[in-house]
DNA sequence: ATTCATAATGAATAAATATTCATAGAAATG
DNA sequence: CATTTCTATGAATATTTATTCATTATGAAT
Protein backbone atom coordinates (compact mmCIF):
# COMPACT_ATOMS: atom_id res chain seq x y z
CA UNK A 1 0.00 0.00 0.00
CA UNK A 2 1.95 3.13 -0.95
CA UNK A 3 0.33 5.69 -2.91
CA UNK A 4 3.07 8.17 -2.69
CA UNK A 5 5.63 6.07 -4.51
CA UNK A 6 3.28 4.35 -7.31
CA UNK A 7 1.78 7.82 -8.37
CA UNK A 8 5.31 8.97 -8.95
CA UNK A 9 5.71 5.61 -10.68
CA UNK A 10 2.90 6.56 -12.65
CA UNK A 11 4.14 9.75 -13.68
CA UNK A 12 7.84 8.61 -14.87
CA UNK A 13 6.03 6.01 -17.23
CA UNK A 14 3.87 8.52 -18.57
CA UNK A 15 7.04 9.94 -19.73
CA UNK A 16 8.58 7.11 -21.10
CA UNK A 17 6.08 5.63 -23.43
CA UNK A 18 2.39 6.58 -24.58
CA UNK A 19 -0.93 4.39 -22.20
CA UNK A 20 -3.31 3.70 -24.16
CA UNK A 21 -5.25 2.04 -21.41
CA UNK A 22 -5.63 1.88 -17.49
CA UNK A 23 -4.77 -1.57 -18.19
CA UNK A 24 -1.64 -1.19 -19.89
CA UNK A 25 -0.73 1.01 -16.81
CA UNK A 26 -1.68 -1.65 -14.58
CA UNK A 27 1.33 -3.80 -16.69
CA UNK A 28 3.51 -1.57 -16.56
CA UNK A 29 3.46 -0.68 -13.02
CA UNK A 30 3.76 -4.31 -12.45
CA UNK A 31 6.80 -4.69 -14.13
CA UNK A 32 7.84 -1.99 -11.78
CA UNK A 33 6.81 -3.75 -8.51
CA UNK A 34 3.55 -2.21 -7.80
CA UNK A 35 0.27 -4.35 -8.00
CA UNK A 36 -2.92 -2.56 -8.14
CA UNK A 37 -6.39 -2.99 -9.13
CA UNK A 38 -7.66 -0.96 -12.02
CA UNK A 39 -10.02 1.16 -9.86
CA UNK A 40 -7.15 2.13 -7.98
CA UNK A 41 -5.14 3.73 -11.16
CA UNK A 42 -8.83 5.30 -12.20
CA UNK A 43 -8.18 7.12 -8.64
CA UNK A 44 -4.57 7.83 -9.30
CA UNK A 45 -5.04 9.04 -12.83
CA UNK A 46 -8.02 12.12 -11.34
CA UNK A 47 -5.73 12.80 -8.25
CA UNK A 48 -2.71 13.21 -10.83
CA UNK A 49 -5.27 15.22 -12.94
CA UNK A 50 -4.10 13.60 -15.78
CA UNK A 51 -6.33 13.71 -18.83
CA UNK A 52 -6.90 11.00 -21.69
CA UNK A 53 -6.34 12.25 -25.49
CA UNK A 54 -6.64 9.93 -28.30
CA UNK A 55 -3.07 8.98 -27.90
CA UNK A 56 -3.19 8.21 -24.39
CA UNK A 57 -2.90 9.48 -21.22
CA UNK A 58 -1.23 13.12 -20.88
CA UNK A 59 0.08 15.50 -18.11
CA UNK A 60 -2.15 17.73 -17.30
CA UNK A 61 -1.18 21.43 -19.42
CA UNK A 62 -1.41 24.43 -17.70
CA UNK A 63 1.08 23.21 -14.47
CA UNK A 64 4.99 23.15 -15.00
CA UNK A 65 6.20 19.91 -15.12
CA UNK A 66 4.36 16.87 -13.70
CA UNK A 67 1.26 17.14 -11.27
CA UNK A 68 -0.21 19.26 -9.52
CA UNK A 69 -0.61 17.50 -5.89
CA UNK A 70 2.23 15.46 -6.02
CA UNK A 71 3.53 14.93 -2.22
CA UNK A 72 7.22 17.01 -2.26
CA UNK A 73 10.70 14.97 -2.16
CA UNK A 74 10.95 15.76 1.27
CA UNK A 75 7.80 13.43 1.95
CA UNK A 76 9.51 10.60 -0.11
CA UNK A 77 12.61 10.90 2.16
CA UNK A 78 11.13 10.96 5.49
CA UNK A 79 9.15 8.19 4.74
CA UNK A 80 11.30 5.93 3.11
CA UNK A 81 14.99 6.90 3.83
CA UNK A 82 17.06 5.14 6.60
CA UNK A 83 20.24 6.58 5.92
CA UNK A 84 23.10 8.89 4.11
CA UNK A 85 26.82 9.02 3.94
CA UNK A 86 28.67 10.50 1.60
CA UNK A 87 32.44 9.18 0.13
CA UNK A 88 34.22 11.73 -2.23
CA UNK A 89 31.65 13.26 -4.34
CA UNK A 90 29.28 10.53 -4.24
CA UNK A 91 26.23 9.73 -1.99
CA UNK A 92 24.75 7.04 -1.12
CA UNK A 93 21.82 6.60 0.01
CA UNK A 94 19.77 3.79 2.25
CA UNK A 95 15.73 3.24 2.30
CA UNK A 96 13.54 0.39 2.63
CA UNK A 97 13.32 -2.61 0.30
CA UNK A 98 12.11 -1.90 -2.77
CA UNK A 99 12.08 1.58 -2.85
CA UNK A 100 15.03 2.77 -3.59
CA UNK A 101 14.40 3.07 -7.26
CA UNK A 102 11.50 5.60 -7.06
CA UNK A 103 13.29 7.68 -4.87
CA UNK A 104 15.92 7.41 -6.65
CA UNK A 105 13.62 8.85 -9.58
CA UNK A 106 12.17 11.53 -7.51
CA UNK A 107 15.52 12.87 -6.71
CA UNK A 108 17.03 12.94 -10.37
CA UNK A 109 13.25 15.01 -11.10
CA UNK A 110 13.55 17.55 -8.57
CA UNK A 111 16.48 18.72 -10.65
CA UNK A 112 19.41 19.87 -8.35
CA UNK A 113 22.51 21.31 -9.62
CA UNK A 114 24.34 19.05 -6.89
CA UNK A 115 22.86 15.70 -8.46
CA UNK A 116 24.78 14.71 -11.40
CA UNK A 117 23.26 11.37 -12.23
CA UNK A 118 21.66 8.43 -9.65
CA UNK A 119 21.81 4.58 -9.80
CA UNK A 120 19.51 2.69 -7.48
CA UNK A 121 19.35 -1.23 -7.06
CA UNK A 122 16.98 -2.72 -4.49
CA UNK A 123 17.40 -0.40 -0.86
CA UNK A 124 20.49 1.45 -2.14
CA UNK A 125 20.93 4.60 -4.24
CA UNK A 126 24.18 5.85 -5.24
CA UNK A 127 24.26 9.53 -5.91
CA UNK A 128 27.01 11.15 -8.01
CA UNK A 129 27.81 14.82 -7.61
CA UNK A 130 30.27 17.36 -9.19
CA UNK A 131 32.53 17.05 -5.97
CA UNK A 132 33.04 16.69 -2.35
CA UNK A 133 31.63 19.66 -1.77
CA UNK A 134 28.37 19.34 -2.97
CA UNK A 135 27.95 16.32 -1.92
CA UNK A 136 28.06 16.95 1.73
CA UNK A 137 25.83 20.06 1.07
CA UNK A 138 23.30 17.42 -0.69
CA UNK A 139 24.04 15.25 2.11
CA UNK A 140 22.98 17.82 4.19
CA UNK A 141 20.06 18.79 2.97
CA UNK A 142 18.78 15.74 2.35
CA UNK A 143 19.59 14.78 6.49
CA UNK A 144 17.52 17.84 7.48
CA UNK A 145 14.51 16.10 5.71
CA UNK A 146 14.78 13.37 8.20
CA UNK A 147 13.89 15.03 11.00
CA UNK B 1 -25.72 15.11 -41.75
CA UNK B 2 -23.13 17.89 -41.57
CA UNK B 3 -20.00 17.12 -39.98
CA UNK B 4 -18.33 20.26 -40.72
CA UNK B 5 -21.27 22.58 -38.56
CA UNK B 6 -21.40 19.99 -35.92
CA UNK B 7 -17.83 20.23 -35.26
CA UNK B 8 -17.99 23.26 -34.82
CA UNK B 9 -20.65 23.60 -32.66
CA UNK B 10 -18.85 21.02 -30.39
CA UNK B 11 -16.13 23.04 -30.01
CA UNK B 12 -18.27 26.44 -29.41
CA UNK B 13 -19.88 24.00 -26.47
CA UNK B 14 -17.31 23.32 -24.98
CA UNK B 15 -15.85 27.28 -24.46
CA UNK B 16 -19.58 27.42 -23.01
CA UNK B 17 -19.57 25.03 -20.01
CA UNK B 18 -17.93 22.31 -19.23
CA UNK B 19 -19.08 18.87 -20.62
CA UNK B 20 -18.89 15.50 -18.56
CA UNK B 21 -19.92 12.91 -20.67
CA UNK B 22 -20.89 12.40 -24.72
CA UNK B 23 -24.44 12.47 -23.59
CA UNK B 24 -24.19 15.29 -22.12
CA UNK B 25 -23.07 17.00 -25.57
CA UNK B 26 -25.75 15.17 -27.57
CA UNK B 27 -27.80 16.56 -25.48
CA UNK B 28 -26.43 20.51 -25.27
CA UNK B 29 -25.83 19.77 -29.57
CA UNK B 30 -29.63 18.77 -29.95
CA UNK B 31 -31.06 22.12 -28.64
CA UNK B 32 -28.82 23.68 -31.13
CA UNK B 33 -30.35 21.16 -33.87
CA UNK B 34 -27.95 18.27 -34.18
CA UNK B 35 -29.35 15.17 -33.39
CA UNK B 36 -26.78 12.59 -33.78
CA UNK B 37 -25.49 9.31 -32.01
CA UNK B 38 -23.39 8.57 -29.34
CA UNK B 39 -20.39 6.67 -32.01
CA UNK B 40 -20.69 10.47 -33.87
CA UNK B 41 -19.36 11.61 -30.81
CA UNK B 42 -16.79 9.92 -29.99
CA UNK B 43 -15.54 10.21 -33.93
CA UNK B 44 -15.80 14.29 -33.42
CA UNK B 45 -13.92 13.84 -30.14
CA UNK B 46 -11.04 12.24 -31.54
CA UNK B 47 -11.17 14.24 -35.11
CA UNK B 48 -10.82 17.47 -33.06
CA UNK B 49 -8.30 16.21 -30.65
CA UNK B 50 -10.18 16.82 -27.87
CA UNK B 51 -8.70 15.16 -24.21
CA UNK B 52 -10.77 14.88 -21.47
CA UNK B 53 -9.95 15.67 -17.96
CA UNK B 54 -11.23 14.81 -14.49
CA UNK B 55 -13.63 18.19 -15.23
CA UNK B 56 -14.45 17.30 -18.64
CA UNK B 57 -13.74 17.21 -22.10
CA UNK B 58 -11.04 20.30 -22.99
CA UNK B 59 -9.27 21.65 -25.80
CA UNK B 60 -6.19 20.60 -26.84
CA UNK B 61 -3.39 22.22 -25.35
CA UNK B 62 -0.18 23.13 -28.05
CA UNK B 63 -2.70 24.60 -30.32
CA UNK B 64 -3.67 28.04 -30.94
CA UNK B 65 -7.12 28.43 -30.23
CA UNK B 66 -9.18 25.97 -31.24
CA UNK B 67 -8.93 22.37 -33.10
CA UNK B 68 -6.27 21.09 -34.96
CA UNK B 69 -7.97 20.09 -38.31
CA UNK B 70 -10.52 22.00 -38.60
CA UNK B 71 -12.11 23.23 -41.91
CA UNK B 72 -11.17 26.35 -42.55
CA UNK B 73 -14.10 28.94 -42.61
CA UNK B 74 -13.80 28.93 -46.21
CA UNK B 75 -15.03 25.62 -46.47
CA UNK B 76 -18.58 26.60 -44.24
CA UNK B 77 -18.98 29.41 -46.53
CA UNK B 78 -18.21 27.53 -49.97
CA UNK B 79 -20.68 24.83 -48.78
CA UNK B 80 -23.73 27.32 -46.99
CA UNK B 81 -24.01 30.70 -47.92
CA UNK B 82 -26.04 31.34 -50.54
CA UNK B 83 -25.68 35.02 -50.67
CA UNK B 84 -24.41 38.45 -49.75
CA UNK B 85 -25.27 41.69 -49.54
CA UNK B 86 -23.92 44.94 -47.87
CA UNK B 87 -25.51 48.06 -46.85
CA UNK B 88 -24.04 50.85 -44.96
CA UNK B 89 -21.76 49.37 -42.88
CA UNK B 90 -23.70 46.03 -42.57
CA UNK B 91 -23.43 43.01 -44.21
CA UNK B 92 -26.89 40.77 -44.83
CA UNK B 93 -25.52 37.31 -46.02
CA UNK B 94 -28.43 34.02 -46.67
CA UNK B 95 -27.54 30.96 -45.70
CA UNK B 96 -29.29 27.62 -46.27
CA UNK B 97 -31.80 27.37 -43.46
CA UNK B 98 -30.68 26.43 -40.74
CA UNK B 99 -27.40 26.81 -40.98
CA UNK B 100 -27.07 30.43 -40.27
CA UNK B 101 -26.39 30.37 -36.39
CA UNK B 102 -23.11 28.08 -36.72
CA UNK B 103 -22.00 30.16 -39.88
CA UNK B 104 -21.88 33.37 -38.26
CA UNK B 105 -20.52 31.69 -35.11
CA UNK B 106 -17.75 30.75 -37.12
CA UNK B 107 -16.98 34.35 -39.11
CA UNK B 108 -17.31 35.27 -35.20
CA UNK B 109 -14.12 33.69 -34.26
CA UNK B 110 -12.30 33.92 -37.17
CA UNK B 111 -11.86 37.52 -35.61
CA UNK B 112 -11.38 39.69 -38.69
CA UNK B 113 -11.24 43.65 -37.62
CA UNK B 114 -14.12 44.05 -40.00
CA UNK B 115 -16.46 41.83 -37.97
CA UNK B 116 -17.64 44.04 -35.27
CA UNK B 117 -20.54 41.24 -34.08
CA UNK B 118 -23.26 39.47 -35.80
CA UNK B 119 -26.65 38.42 -35.62
CA UNK B 120 -28.17 34.83 -36.83
CA UNK B 121 -31.29 33.91 -37.41
CA UNK B 122 -32.56 30.60 -39.51
CA UNK B 123 -31.39 31.30 -42.88
CA UNK B 124 -30.10 35.00 -42.30
CA UNK B 125 -26.97 36.50 -40.92
CA UNK B 126 -26.22 40.33 -39.75
CA UNK B 127 -23.28 41.47 -40.16
CA UNK B 128 -21.77 44.90 -38.74
CA UNK B 129 -18.69 46.36 -39.32
CA UNK B 130 -17.05 49.46 -38.36
CA UNK B 131 -17.66 51.34 -41.45
CA UNK B 132 -19.15 51.17 -45.28
CA UNK B 133 -15.56 50.37 -46.35
CA UNK B 134 -15.04 47.13 -43.71
CA UNK B 135 -18.56 46.42 -45.34
CA UNK B 136 -17.61 46.12 -48.52
CA UNK B 137 -13.97 44.37 -48.29
CA UNK B 138 -15.44 42.06 -45.98
CA UNK B 139 -18.26 41.49 -48.80
CA UNK B 140 -15.84 40.99 -51.31
CA UNK B 141 -13.85 38.49 -49.16
CA UNK B 142 -16.40 36.67 -48.37
CA UNK B 143 -17.84 36.54 -52.07
CA UNK B 144 -14.61 35.15 -53.02
CA UNK B 145 -14.67 32.00 -51.07
CA UNK B 146 -18.25 31.31 -53.18
CA UNK B 147 -16.07 30.67 -56.15
C1' DA C 1 -28.49 8.41 -65.40
C1' DT C 2 -25.73 4.27 -63.82
C1' DT C 3 -21.98 2.56 -61.63
C1' DC C 4 -18.33 2.73 -58.48
C1' DA C 5 -15.92 4.47 -54.70
C1' DT C 6 -15.75 6.99 -50.47
C1' DA C 7 -17.50 9.13 -46.33
C1' DA C 8 -20.83 9.55 -42.63
C1' DT C 9 -23.67 7.55 -39.64
C1' DG C 10 -26.49 4.62 -36.09
C1' DA C 11 -27.45 0.34 -33.65
C1' DA C 12 -25.47 -3.05 -31.31
C1' DT C 13 -21.75 -4.44 -28.91
C1' DA C 14 -17.13 -4.66 -26.99
C1' DA C 15 -13.91 -2.39 -24.25
C1' DA C 16 -12.52 0.87 -20.98
C1' DT C 17 -13.32 3.64 -16.99
C1' DA C 18 -15.67 5.32 -12.77
C1' DT C 19 -18.22 4.27 -8.73
C1' DT C 20 -20.23 1.69 -5.01
C1' DC C 21 -19.77 -1.16 -1.31
C1' DA C 22 -17.23 -3.67 1.94
C1' DT C 23 -12.90 -4.45 4.21
C1' DA C 24 -8.42 -3.85 6.19
C1' DG C 25 -4.93 -1.21 8.04
C1' DA C 26 -3.13 3.06 9.89
C1' DA C 27 -3.47 7.01 12.85
C1' DA C 28 -5.70 9.53 16.35
C1' DT C 29 -8.19 9.62 20.78
C1' DG C 30 -9.83 8.30 25.10
C1' DC D 1 -5.01 -1.04 25.00
C1' DA D 2 -9.67 -0.37 23.09
C1' DT D 3 -12.27 2.49 20.24
C1' DT D 4 -13.15 5.55 16.79
C1' DT D 5 -11.96 7.78 12.31
C1' DC D 6 -9.90 8.13 8.27
C1' DT D 7 -7.53 6.40 4.14
C1' DA D 8 -6.44 3.16 0.73
C1' DT D 9 -7.85 -0.50 -1.66
C1' DG D 10 -10.15 -4.43 -4.55
C1' DA D 11 -14.18 -6.82 -6.34
C1' DA D 12 -18.23 -6.20 -8.37
C1' DT D 13 -20.85 -3.30 -10.90
C1' DA D 14 -22.62 0.78 -13.34
C1' DT D 15 -21.49 4.00 -16.57
C1' DT D 16 -19.13 5.74 -20.35
C1' DT D 17 -16.63 5.40 -24.57
C1' DA D 18 -14.77 3.05 -28.75
C1' DT D 19 -15.46 -0.15 -32.40
C1' DT D 20 -17.71 -3.23 -35.53
C1' DC D 21 -20.97 -4.03 -38.88
C1' DA D 22 -24.37 -2.62 -41.94
C1' DT D 23 -26.66 0.93 -44.27
C1' DT D 24 -27.37 5.26 -46.47
C1' DA D 25 -25.83 9.38 -48.50
C1' DT D 26 -22.47 12.00 -51.50
C1' DG D 27 -19.57 12.56 -55.38
C1' DA D 28 -16.82 11.27 -59.30
C1' DA D 29 -16.39 9.13 -63.65
C1' DT D 30 -18.05 7.19 -67.47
Amino acid sequence: MNKTLRQRAVLDVLKHGSIASQEDLQRLLRKRGFKVGQATLSRDIRDLNLSKTAHGYALPQGESGAGIALPPVSRLVREFVLDIRSAQNQLVIKTIVGSAQPVAAALDEADWSEVVGTIAGDDTILIVCPDKDDARKLAGRIEEMLS
